[in-house]
DNA sequence: GGAGTGTAGTACAACTTTGAACTAACAGTT
DNA sequence: AACTGTTAGTTCAAAGTTGTACTACACTCC
């Protein structure tokens, strides 16, 4: 959009350089997404928010987390939590199980099955992400966008959640 | 996830930097995606689908635009776009007429109404995107994040699809 | 130990997105 | 003109997402 809105008060409108760099950040962004998800879809059948539920639990040492703490890292919200978790039960890649420590939480856990689905969905999943993004890049530019996305994160987090 | 699969046979895994830039970016645009949604919805009622819509649209001589050229600027499913137009037409942000060039296409146009609402809410939008990304890099940092995301874009469409 | 406040997770209903199937129209061939 | 393949856009049903409301439990502090 290009316009002079002469009443406007405070708003300083982007340049045009500015403009176009934040395109480029928002297009690419979105078709990179989407493509990752396409191919993990094909080649796995898991969606990324899956893949993603799985590598969480992966890391910890019992394969477990409680269902905020998913919903934190992901950055999904609790409703949208509570659903894919309730489908990759059905497909039994992973369980609920009550909390002991703290009866209202949920502890949810990878199963074997879910265990063996990320091994075997990894391999396709990194080559997507060399594919189209990180071996397209330079290391520096790689390293760079890295970083600048770590700054906005920590700046719409203020500061918390270091984990994700 | 760290794992060592023997059996794998030419996968270049992520080095463990590599790993964290990949899921800095991931993290951080998705929230920042979010972010910018929930802004733009609170402050004007309309979703980022269709601000962009309406971007499109505006930057044409005659803010008209045939459903294709918008699907693929806006990298949606044609599928996708019907519904959004059609909610958007129920609204009485654009109208949609038969095209006379040829008899299959439609031209999706912005009314008065749209091109009101687009002035309305494009200072809080602007503002959001400089609050959480632009104003939160130095300018060499978004440079480089918009070049990087460019050249993303580019690899993923063949280099066609100039316009987004 | 009971009231008030906050947190964890789920259920529900409305809405959005997806992919495949479909209709209509163009374009090239013979 | 009929035949084939391609493109434009919509429709349909299934799946995913959202926000709100709700239940259950925990924490505090009087």
């Amino acid at each position: 959009m290009t316009t002079d809105t002469p009443t406007q008060q405070t708003v300083e409108w982007l340049t045009a350089e500015q403009q176009v760099h934040w395109r480029s950040f928002r297009g690419g962004a979105a078709r990179l997404f989407a493509a990752l998800e396409h191919e993990l879809e094909q080649q796995t059948g898991l969606s990324t928010h899956e893949y993603e539920v799985l590598v969480r639990l992966s890391e910890t040492p019992d394969r477990t987390l409680r269902m905020a703490q998913l919903a934190d890292n992901l950055a999904h919200s609790r409703s949208r939590l509570t659903h894919t978790i309730r489908r990759m039960e059905e497909q039994g890649l992973v369980s609920r199980l009550p909390c002991v420590e703290d009866a209202r939480g949920v502890n949810c856990t990878m199963t074997e099955k879910g265990w063996q689905t990320l091994v075997a969905a990894a391999p396709s999943h990194v080559q997507s992400v060399r594919d189209h993004l990180v071996d397209v890049l330079t290391p520096a530019q790689f390293a760079a966008l890295g970083d600048a996305m770590e700054t906005v994160r920590l700046h719409l987090t203020g500061g918390a959640c270091h984990v994700e």
